[in-house]
DNA sequence: AAAACAAAGATACAATAATACAATCATCCA
DNA sequence: TGGATGATTGTATTATTGTATCTTTGTTTT
């Protein structure tokens, strides 16, 4: 197949910001299939240099994509096209699992000796260290 | 026991780097007594290759946890597990890993669109269904 | 015209990979 | 026995790749 640099059109007089030409039509090649799970797309360097312009570009589109869970970008590796779950399997996904969370959050806290009580209050502390905005790191340890 | 590498699971989306997703593993696995001292863990060409990755990223992990003292490399030789810790460096290392794993029970349940008190409501419902003999599946979504 | 905003670029950085290297081990043969 | 040699293992260095932050620029708003 052509290098995805030469099928990437971009039209630097339109409204639409380069990023987003490149977003849009990496989305369009998924669609059509010309693009799949696991193809590699040319480094945000590479790119940019085919198309002439900052890799910062590139990388915005990219992180887009990446947001949208197209794609997965991969620093130091590269990036490449992700596998999207369907509407359904992340609901089936979702219907069972928090109480399967909570099971094995369980479980694996009584492997280590702690019981369900104490799990549960570290979990309370938690939520609690991660509810303020500006906290100090939390020092559990002693609490307990 | 089954092989090291087919424990560790490594999420190449994540935010925590892949050295750091494996260091924490290994940890909790010290934590849980799953590695006791002596065993070895495979040479890093060995856990990269399961992994896909490349083995300077497993040294990288390795690296850490030597620093920490809880392994030892040893160039030509390998990776083993080093002195069994000490009763307060065990105590601290479950505590870590405690919190470790509550945090990512409260992060999973989140992106499953759970707010953290849910989260805890639910683990506390489990708690008590264990207790109890049978715990009918709750179905907390309505109730809050 | 000035302020505000968004897009794009420049620069420094962090994570991963590629390559070459050094220490140790295993084997074999004199 | 012991030295040679090739394989194995971790290490060091450099290159590659995406990320974060700041600056520049052009357009829009006031």
């Amino acid at each position: 197949m052509k290098p995805l640099a030469e099928q990437i059109k971009l039209d630097f007089r339109a409204g639409e910001p380069l990023y987003m030409q490149i977003a849009r039509q990496v989305e369009q090649m998924v669609a059509a299939g010309l693009l799949q799970v696991g193809d590699q797309l040319p480094t945000v360097r590479e790119l940019a240099t085919e198309l002439r312009i900052n890799f910062n570009t590139v990388a915005r589109a990219y992180h887009v994509l990446d947001d949208q869970g197209l794609i997965s970008t991969q620093r130091g590796r590269g990036t490449y096209i992700w596998e999207q779950p369907t509407e359904e399997m992340m609901q089936k996904l979702k219907q069972k699992t928090l109480e399967e969370l909570a099971q094995r959050f369980l479980e694996e806290s009584q492997n280590l000796g702690y019981s369900p009580e104490q799990a549960a209050e570290v979990l309370r502390q938690v939520i609690a260290a991660s509810g303020t905005a500006d906290m100090a790191a939390s020092n559990i340890d002693q609490e307990m």
